[in-house]
DNA sequence: GCATCATCTTA
DNA sequence: GTAAGATGATGCG
């Protein structure tokens, strides 16, 4: 019986929020199969289904604010329907385990976010809903039944609407007879007509959807097609009368019931008004399952960003919202639940105890807070200390409330000049995460945190790129899962994101507070963690405290210093490279016969290739024609030239001479930010802007370098190793050959093309020695004889043949190259002349070609490393003999080191600059307690100029 | 508004 | 063939 005939609707409120009645059964499959299987934890926990269920139901409570709702869900045992029919969803595979895995979390989300959850033993979800729908029409609720079955619209009557929220579709009476031609008073025997083979309702022989249809529109039920039997056909009456038994079989199971004897508790199905209710578990469960913005969502229930975070319906004209109010209880609920002791530091008397025991400590975490992540604009917002595990302390000196009016907390001014002290006195070591951004921002406060390397007692971002360099990204929430397997809350969970982020200032005290506290804290964690490792591997706490420490700090002071940029030339070739742009492209249009954006490699690639019938393009791998200059350089065009140079002015235009204006700083400064942490292999990388790719190769990139000067009574200087990483190559393999020939002080190329050509050394020629060079720089990044053959227009045969004769020449670096191998693939990591130990992974990989790429990478990184490690030690050693007053080291380019120093001292300078790194092995590393035993001399030329093109 | 692709710059 | 970062175009939301 369905509800409808028993319904009274007259006293139906649709005023009322509807009552809700989820179909759960339904969501965890729907999703598990819509969403990707790759959604999973740190930990390998799927949570496809988790999150895509979380979703729905967070949808649908925006959409109606219920004060009452219900999840149902089916259990494992069997239902009535299993005693009825042995087929009943018999055909159904094994749930997969990807799945299985999830429920339980589903179900403790549920139950966190306070949703009513029924599951009860022996009955089906199906009935579940079916009679709380009925009752609650009984009642004079207006009910809405989300699912995806369509079984269920048998339940559709004038209180009840069936919902899909995965395609927003709505069943209301008119709907369903819409949908399937049918009142909802018939969908049963529509069911059992043509049957459900998913259901196991077998259904009757020959008939479909449309005979279903068009049998109960005109019969209106089975009963009455049966009554009136002798009116069907031959063979549809004959299948009727074989099939009376099925029939009543296959309409029990379709039938939902609706008069279970379960009796609701309305109380027990209303949702929770408070957005703080259950925060504790909440904040467990989603953290357990890293749902980072649900963490953010409790942590800041009312953040613009924070769409969809469950709140219970209100009248709105009752509702006093005061997020003020809220992110108390929630991050007071965080702090109790976790046993953690965050404090926030806003009285005099607070901070005074705080001084006193950082003042006394060993070592303490400091983290500042900032209006922006990049340091020369940015504010400090506040400090957090950390002094133990689970314990911290966030001190907020420019925090303002959501109006923009200051809130109570202590002066900044005040708060520094009472931390100064401790801060510089290097007895009492810092520990931070990234120090050189805080050393940065304290800098700007007149604080120096880079005095000496001892004052910081640990970099966990350092000490994290020493121990494994790949094995996760250095960020801070990147080693909280990695290391502590804790999910942290982000910066943007606390401050949005894109064009909606806010600046730290404007965040929520609390929430604030408890983000500062957590990184403190986790840095904390972090550095107990990391110390254990150091212990256990000294050489790694070495290269943390002798090597990355101290570049930490040069590096820091070079960015704080900048370099002097001509803007005025800039200016100048700028301008000179739009005039000749402005030409190529008129000329451009006139050669293609049609104007296209020539930065548009689509559009060049359609011209050239479709439009002007050009053969041998290539496609790149995502189906369009490649326009490379490698792909270009074989085509003979007019407009080949054309569009070559027309890219290259572009190029230098936008990415160099306008660029590098707009970030010079109002003295005519840029200042780079090098990133210590990123490389696979040990080195430096340069952003914001790339000053490790300024232009040398053309002559008219060239000019650039021609725009980065000295000050009045100064001179640019550079200074570089010479054929690093073959020296290295030669000092690996030890070569007898190579070693030679460096030490002699030979051109090495030429030496090469001597060596393998069996030729007297000033007979090569400069094609020759071009080759030579060519495969020296192959054997640097694990060449193939595919990739050479390329380099130099040879054939593959040629190619093979070339490294044949250079390995009979050299065969203890072919033999070097191999030992490489072996070793990557057996202990799963080299290690550099430092001792580092760079991890190579996907040296097994099944798939040749990322195997084989893996290979190449772990030939290259020893030297590359190698060098990295070296030019660090240098930075070192400059610094030591660089007296700051005369000289200062602005930029590191990989082998070159950039300075500017006073003119009249410069060439004393050089000499020091000169010895301190050549010397840097057989000195500074044998001071620092490396033993290192280098065969081939390290050769460092030196540069002296107005600009940095005249020094190069 | 944001992510990805193709291209080009360096050691 | 190694290691990086920036740009404009393009396509998705």
């Amino acid at each position: 019986m369905t509800a409808t005939a028993l319904l009274d609707t007259d006293h139906i409120n649709i005023d009322k929020p509807p009552f809700i009645l989820v179909d759960g059964s339904y969501y965890m499959f729907r999703n598990f199969h819509a969403l990707p299987v790759t959604m999973q934890t740190t930990q390998g926990l799927h949570t496809n289904s988790i999150r895509g269920t979380l979703n729905a139901l967070k949808k649908l409570m925006e959409k109606y604010r219920p004060t009452h709702m219900a999840v149902a869900f089916d259990t494992k045992a069997p239902t009535f329907r299993h005693k009825l029919s042995p087929i009943y969803k018999g055909d159904r595979p094994e749930m997969p385990a990807e799945l299985a895995e999830q429920i339980p979390y589903i179900h403790k989300m549920i139950q966190a976010m306070g949703i009513p959850l029924l599951a009860i033993e022996g009955v089906e979800a199906d009935d579940i809903i079916g009679t709380l729908a009925h009752r609650a029409c009984l009642e004079g609720h207006h009910v809405i039944i989300s699912t995806g079955d369509k079984d269920m619209c048998q339940l559709v009557n004038p209180c009840v609407i069936v919902e899909n929220s995965f395609d927003d579709k709505r069943y209301d009476i008119a709907g369903v007879k819409e949908k399937f031609g049918v009142e909802p008073r018939q969908i049963i025997d529509y069911l059992t007509l043509m049957g459900d083979a998913s259901d196991g309702i077998k259904g009757v022989a020959g008939i479909g959807a449309k005979t279903a249809q068009k049998l109960l529109e005109q019969y209106d039920s089975i009963d009455n097609i049966l009554a009136n039997v002798d009116q069907l056909k031959g063979k549809q009456q004959q299948t009727f009368l074989q099939s009376t038994d099925s029939i009543a079989l296959d309409k029990r199971l379709a039938t939902i019931i609706t008069d279970l004897d379960i009796v609701p508790d309305w109380e027990t199905l209303r949702l929770p008004t408070d957005p703080s209710f259950n925060i504790a578990e909440k904040r467990a469960i989603f953290t357990e399952l890293e749902f980072k913005s649900e963490i953010a969502s409790l942590n800041h229930p009312f953040h613009p960003s924070n769409n969809g975070s469950f709140k219970a319906a209100e009248p709105a004209q009752n509702a006093i919202h005061n997020p003020m109010v809220e992110a108390i209880k929630t991050s007071q609920d965080s702090k109790n639940t976790a046993n953690k002791q965050w404090h926030t530091v806003t009285s005099q008397a607070d901070f005074d105890t705080l001084i006193q025991r950082l003042g006394a400590s060993k070592h303490f975490v400091i983290d500042t807070e900032t209006t922006d992540v990049n340091w020369q604009h940015a504010e400090l917002v506040g400090l957090s200390f950390a002094l133990q595990s689970h314990e911290a302390y966030y001190v907020p000196v420019a925090h303002v409330d959501e109006m923009g009016n200051q809130i109570e907390q202590l002066a900044r001014e005040d708060v520094l000049a009472q931390l100064k002290p401790i801060l510089q006195n290097p007895q009492i070591g810092k520990i931070g995460q990234h120090l050189k951004y805080d050393a940065h921002i304290l800098a700007n406060y007149d604080i120096n945190l880079i005095n000496e390397p001892k004052n910081w007692a640990m970099d966990t971002m350092l000490a994290s790129y020493v121990i494994n360099a790949v094995a996760t990204r250095h960020g801070m929430d990147d080693l909280a899962r990695h290391y502590l397997h804790t999910q942290t809350i982000t910066f943007e969970d606390v401050a949005g994101k894109g064009a909606k982020q806010i600046t730290f200032d404007k965040v929520p005290l609390t929430v604030a507070s408890d983000y500062a506290c957590e990184d403190a804290d986790i840095t904390y964690q972090l550095f107990e963690l990391f110390s254990e490792k150091l212990r256990a591997e000294p050489n790694n706490a070495k290269l943390l405290h002798e090597l990355e420490i101290p570049v930490a700090q040069i590096l820091c002071q070079m960015e704080h210093d900048g370099i002097l940029l001509n803007k005025a030339f800039l200016g100048e070739l700028s301008a000179r490279f739009d005039e000749k742009i402005q030409a190529l492209e008129t000329v451009a249009f006139a050669q293609a016969g049609e104007t296209f954006n020539l930065a548009s490699p689509k559009q060049l690639g359609e011209v050239l290739f479709d439009r002007l019938g050009i053969t041998g393009g290539k496609k790149t791998k995502t189906g369009q024609y490649s326009t490379s200059e490698a792909v270009l350089a074989t085509i003979d065009h007019p407009l080949i030239e054309t569009v070559l140079e027309h890219r290259s002015l572009s190029k230098l235009k936008s990415t160099y001479t306008d660029a590098l204006a707009n970030v010079a700083d109002s003295n005519d400064r840029v200042h780079t930010s090098y990133h210590q942490a990123l490389t696979t292999t040990g080195r430096l990388s340069s952003t914001e802007p790339n000053l490790q790719n300024i232009p040398i190769r053309t002559d008219t990139g060239r000019l650039i370098r021609g725009a980065f000067i000295a000050p009045k009574g100064r001179k640019v200087l550079s200074a570089d190793y010479s054929q690093i990483e073959l020296r290295l190559m030669a000092h690996f393999a030890n070569d007898p050959v190579l070693i030679r020939a460096f030490q002699e002080g030979h051109d090495i190329h030429r030496a090469t093309a001597a060596e393998i050509l069996g030729k007297a050394f000033d007979d090569v020629t400069s094609e020759e020695r071009r080759q030579a060079k060519a495969v020296n720089f192959g054997l640097l990044y694990g060449m193939s004889e595919f990739g050479l053959a390329k380099q130099l227009g040879f054939t593959r045969q040629q190619a093979q043949d070339y490294i044949k004769l250079y390995f009979a020449r050299y065969p203890t670096v072919r033999a070097y190259m191999q030992a490489t191998r072996t070793a990557a693939q057996n202990q799963g990591y080299i290690t550099t002349i430092l001792g580092r130990k760079l991890f190579t992974p996907d040296m097994q990989h099944p798939n040749r070609s990322v195997r084989q790429a893996a290979e190449r990478a772990a030939i290259n990184a020893p030297l590359q490393g190698s060098a990295a490690d070296i030019i660090k030690l240098a930075m070192i050693a400059v610094n030591e003999v660089l007296h700051q007053d005369h000289a200062k080291m602005l930029l590191q380019v990989h082998d070159e080191l950039v300075f500017e120093a006073d003119e009249d001292k410069v060439d004393e300078i050089a000499k020091l600059i000169k010895n301190a790194m050549q010397d840097v092995l057989s000195k500074t590393a044998k001071e620092k307690g490396w033993d290192v035993d280098f065969a081939v001399p390290l050769v460092v030329e030196v540069g002296i100029g107005d600009n940095w093109d005249e020094a190069h």
